[in-house]
DNA sequence: TCATTATTTAAGCAATTGCTTAAATACGTA
DNA sequence: TACGTATTTAAGCAATTGCTTAAATAATGA
């Protein structure tokens, strides 16, 4: 059961923290599975971009980021899977656009990428 | 250059896109590292209790996770080498702690699941 | 000095990731 | 109907991830 034999080890301690991590062990699958997303610096981009625009297809985002269709849809596939972003069809071009759902976790991330183009020009 | 061969496609706008991209690449390259960290469940859950108890030595994760010590010393080791955490040695423990530099970016994390945490007991 | 404890490091390996190219769908229009 | 465009899906593959077990370091105390 103990990963060590030391005698100062605080019991209470680490039952606590056991017990708050199986208390909450479905948010912290959930939560890491949207935040691994986000953890994609091309899937980062994706977010941030259509969080600005409101709303873009794959083909938009192919020519902002400079990667195959295939390669963006792929990324805009599982973005979808995750309940993070949305579509929307309008004729045959299809327009992606962030859930409003998650977006109080995925502001602050976009507020440092803001913050910190403000500072570079200082 | 362009990947479909639409006439709608705002120029302007993915011209714009692509400039913001392209001044913010290493604010998204660092930023995304910083996500993927904490974008694994086991990191997720370290970090998390590192910041709840400030401070614990790999073996006492090892108990509360309920796995193996390498396997902690290595998510560790990813995490001290993005300086999401720091180490303080005292004798021969080592006490690991959230490194306040990246504190606003964790905390919303946190944030999620202690809310979440209330929730269900309603 | 030697044995014990806490931790890291290394090697091996199955599983996952993220691209590539090519083929398949879906929609709009002549 | 047939063709062109937008998008997805599939197969293949190199690179990365996250564990395992075993060995190496480091610090403490007898």
């Amino acid at each position: 059961m103990s990963a060590c034999k030391r005698i100062f080890a605080d019991l209470g301690q680490i039952n606590n923290c056991r017990e708050i991590i199986k208390k909450n062990q479905q948010s912290f699958s959930e939560l890491s599975q949207v935040v691994a997303l986000a953890g994609n610096e091309v899937r980062l981009k994706i977010l941030f971009i259509l969080d600005q625009e409101h709303e873009l297809c794959p083909c938009d985002l192919s020519d902002i980021l400079e990667m195959t269709i295939p390669a963006i849809s792929q990324h805009l596939h599982k973005l979808k899977n995750g309940s993070v972003i949305q579509s929307r069809k309008s004729g045959q071009t299809i327009f992606y656009s962030v859930c409003p759902s998650h977006l109080h976790l995925l502001k602050p991330l976009f507020s440092i990428i803001k913050n910190q183009s403000a500072t570079i020009r200082v």
